[in-house]
DNA sequence: GTCTATAGGACGATAGAC
DNA sequence: GTCTATCGTCCTATAGAC
């Protein structure tokens, strides 16, 4: 005999149901990664069966890039709040000229990044493994990642202001926030922002105004 | 009637067939992780069947235990051979005062830590999917990791010279030797080691010397 | 929109022969 | 040291009822 109910089963409307699914997954993907995880988990957490997941995100697959458009319209509408810039919805984060429209140079906008991704570090692990993971061709998302580091990099460099070279700068300035979000995850002890102000203190170009 | 197979099975002697299991699992790793590694992968590499791979590692977990300390053991002697000291084998590499003894200082020290890196993208590969997973504390690999973060912090914060903060050094170096890397992965067209030195040229603390 | 039922594999691990 | 055989569990996905 299967084990029994509980509690019985929510009916929800689709967009709130699919709003619930992403976020367990988003979650169940921090974890464990896309390889790590299982449908089933995804469906337990949701309170319902497999077919009935797979009914709103068609697959596996389908699932992770949903998952994945779903946090880069909400950091998008969040940066955007953050920079005093209207934002519609749907467009990622690095993908439009969101950065430059703002005004802002490198430094200001690094510190609003961080600050932002200080208040969700469950997002923050979720990119940290995807990216990794994704680093092999046959990942579902390495065309997502592939591209996001180019619009990233190209973003970043269109806000750096002389003397200082775009192109390396973008990349410390990736590079470093990406390395030290890790750390941070490891050891949250010392919180994001505080890690990255002391960082950067002695770096030209990356120094948060005061 | 199952599949035949082609070639007939080699007989190798325990330490040998243990380096080709390593190295394949390496690989393997390297490409999905630990939790998208399976058994099977490894063994047909080895063209070997499971058991006869269990029988050399014990169990899933005891494979991955046994790459990452053959990985430390060969990093640690690939790296003191660079910096001219004696180091024996079995011992980590940011676990002894292998720097300290070696009288270099940080800037010096990165720079031959990334030109070693630039010869083994697979490695590098291994440690940012690892890195990366084993954030969630049920991962086998997690104590190790954290152990190594803390390590190496402190193996790096040991070499800088004044009138630099140690631990803020230690941490931008660690923080960009990482982020670079998962930028180098991603996108090889550029040498590591060329990143690495355009990045840290406006670094003070981190700037190559001439 | 959600279910039951099930197909059809792959998984890690063990037992025991040779 | 390596094998065959097998256990019990987990996996994604589909078919079709309600």
């Amino acid at each position: 005999m299967p084990t029994a109910r509980t509690r019985p089963r929510v009916r929800m409307d689709g967009p709130r149901r699919r709003d619930q699914i992403l976020a367990a997954a988003t979650a169940l993907i921090a974890e464990r990664g896309y390889w790590g995880l299982s449908t089933q988990d995804v469906a337990d957490a949701c309170d319902m069966t497999v077919p009935g997941l797979l009914h709103h995100v068609g697959s596996k697959t389908g699932l992770l890039v949903a998952v994945l458009e779903r946090r880069d319209a909400l950091d998008a509408l969040a940066i955007a709040d953050r920079l005093g810039v209207p934002h519609g919805p749907g467009r990622g984060i690095w993908g439009t000229d969101l950065f430059t429209a703002a005004g802002v140079t490198l430094d200001v906008l690094c510190d609003h990044l961080v600050q932002h991704n200080a208040t969700q570090p469950e997002v923050v692990r979720l990119y940290a493994v995807l990216e990794a993971e994704s680093l092999t061709p046959d990942h579902p998302a390495h065309a997502y990642f592939a591209d996001r580091q180019r619009t990233a990099l190209a973003a970043l460099a269109a806000v750096v202001p002389p003397p200082h070279d775009p192109d390396h700068l973008a990349s410390v300035a990736l590079g470093l926030m990406d390395g030290l979000q890790l750390q941070w995850l490891r050891d949250p002890t010392t919180s994001l922002v505080d890690r990255w102000r002391a960082a950067v203190a002695d770096v030209p170009g990356l120094r948060v105004p005061a």
